[in-house]
DNA sequence: GCTGGCACTCAATAATCCCGAGTGCCAAGC
DNA sequence: GCTTGGCACTCGGGATTATTGAGTGCCAGC
């Protein structure tokens, strides 16, 4: 492809972007220094249509870039636009607040909403070695109790139960024999031992089943599988309209596990990288109209992805390093512990 | 004030609440079986509008309803619009769900916001005699450990502290020692406790301070000043403009600080009932475009306040039923534990 | 292969017209 | 003294038309 022809989707795909209005020759060369005359942009233009990277809205109006467009646009022209100090440093000290995982996945979305002005989404870190810590059992009432487990990345899941007359002797055997059973073993493990700990002779089923069933429960629960998303008001930023914009994509918000398929997909594809899908490669069909920017993050064992929605048209270089920087810092984060 | 003249502004604000544009007369003995003519209420309606319930949006257009308008439609007219069966059911299968008390603000809140079509704001249920039930800490590595703090009310605080060289001993003994000093006691009392035990010869501070120091910090944290906001996708649905109508209400909705004092006050001036702010009698200027409906909820000495967000133009009789209601299911599934 | 020139297109803006919903007022009627 | 039908009047908004100008494609000349 032309040298020249790249430069002038370049401009194109700038310019729209800035001003969401479709733009001519004139005024390309008026903003950028191009060397040429309108006339020769606007025949480079004429071929950059024919080859399917612009649109025109309707004849005699500017050029808009196809999805075809950005797609040249981002593997071929995106310089990585670095990050400015303030950025950076905001960043860091916002995240350097987090106190546990819950809240690290919490700041990390608000603060990728507001540095993008788009739709975050972060996947909760899962860590393949995780391994259960404790579980404890502690009375609220005479009656209900409450079963924790806390596995070793700090996660920790509660789960109440209902048991008549129980004495904390009881209470404190049966949490010797769940320690023992699931404490450092991977959930999947913990979970047959427990099985295997309903049958066994000896072990007063009628009366501690329920417990080792919420234990069992709560061993189900994949926090993968969870996802936070934040910054949805600034889906009004665009002037876009609701029933074509803005709908779909509340829509997909709801349907967390399109949305998680949709990211493992994106990571799966370039793992290591920040990954773009722009509009109708998008797999999921009410979401042609947008784009995702994706990133896996982590480190060692503990892998997940977090990302933005936004529209096609939307500032890719700065996205893109925005996305990468804050998949590097939490996973900085994550390794610090 | 004369009975028609009732009448007329009822049907004026639930006419323009369904069709959000301005009724003149004849729409309105159209609609509504008045039992007179256009041009009498074309007087009452003159009158209504001298006593400043009522405006007309430029000469020759039909009346809408002022803030004074709907204060006295509220106040006099709204008969309580009882919820239907279905409705009913789904506030109640909906809560019952519930697994503990985070897992029910949030139901709650979602619940309000579909039922009501509107922004819901919830806030934490504070129990004013809860007490503290355990503390656990947790080894997660060789020198990270997990603090836990539990409640009567299942609420569950976690806190990171780095301790090098700790042997299983040690904690067990820290444990009872913790233990002793804060269980069963309110928050303030175990504070106290702490800060004594601190000071205690014989404790080794260099050491298990940090510790002590997080179980502090979490006893400090007021769950009372956290909330939960859902629905603000609803804020679109009203065509109403960006500026004037879904800043105001994105901003208030950030300031926590301001929905608090804003659901305290409301709750304050009608305790018991639900309580609504019509656009200008709401202390927050950015909101005197729009309008609160807040009830408290709760039971015994556990309270809290839950209410939603919607323009000056909503549909009040359902809007209070649905606050009320769901504030009395909430209420009685705390009740129920 | 680039450029200036030129005729052409067409969305968006402005200007204009027109309609009818709605009003206020009044005189007559119950 | 209310209520009512009648009537002249107002004026926002929708439809229609005119105007503008940014932008294009094409072509002949450099």
């Amino acid at each position: 492809m032309d040298e020249r022809k790249l430069k002038v989707l370049g401009a194109v795909v700038t310019d729209y972007v800035a001003t969401r209005e479709p733009v001519g020759s004139k005024a390309l060369v008026e903003r950028h220094s191009l060397g040429v005359s309108s006339a020769t942009i606007r025949n480079d233009m004429a071929m950059l249509e024919e080859e399917g990277y612009l649109v025109q809205p309707h004849t005699s109006a500017g050029r808009v870039p196809t999805d075809k467009g950005y797609r040249l646009f981002v593997d071929r022209l995106a310089t990585v636009k670095p990050l400015s100090a303030p950025e950076r440093r905001a960043i860091s000290s916002f995240l350097s607040g987090a106190v546990d995982v819950d809240d690290m996945v919490h700041r990390t979305v608000r603060l990728l909403a507001q540095l993008t002005r788009q739709v975050a989404i972060v996947q909760y870190p899962v860590s393949s070695s995780a391994t259960i810590r404790h579980v404890e059992i502690v009375g609220l009432s005479s009656d209900r109790l409450l079963v924790i487990l806390i596995d070793s990345t700090a996660r920790i899941d509660q789960y109440p139960v209902t048991l008549s007359e129980h004495s904390e002797e009881e209470l404190s055997e049966l949490r010797k024999i769940l320690n023992s059973a699931v404490g450092g073993r991977k959930p999947v493990d913990a979970d047959a031992a427990l099985a295997d700990l309903l049958t066994a002779p000896g072990f007063d089923r009628a009366r501690f089943g329920p417990i080792v069933e919420a234990v069992r429960t709560m061993l189900a629960n994949d926090p993968s599988e969870e996802l936070v998303v934040a910054g949805m008001p600034n889906l009004m930023r665009y002037g876009a309209s609701y029933e074509t914009a803005i709908m779909p994509v509340l829509d997909a918000l709801e349907e967390q596990v399109v949305l998680l398929r949709l990211l493992g997909d994106a990571v799966a594809e370039h793992p290591g990288e920040v990954s773009v899908r722009i509009g109708q490669e998008n797999p999921y069909v009410p979401l042609h109209g947008t784009s995702l920017v994706v990133s896996e993050y982590g480190f060692d064992e503990v892998w997940a992805s977090l990302g933005v929605v936004g529209p096609t048209s939307m500032d890719y270089p700065s996205t893109i390093s925005a996305v990468r920087a804050v998949a590097r810092y939490v996973g900085r984060f994550l390794a610090e512990g």
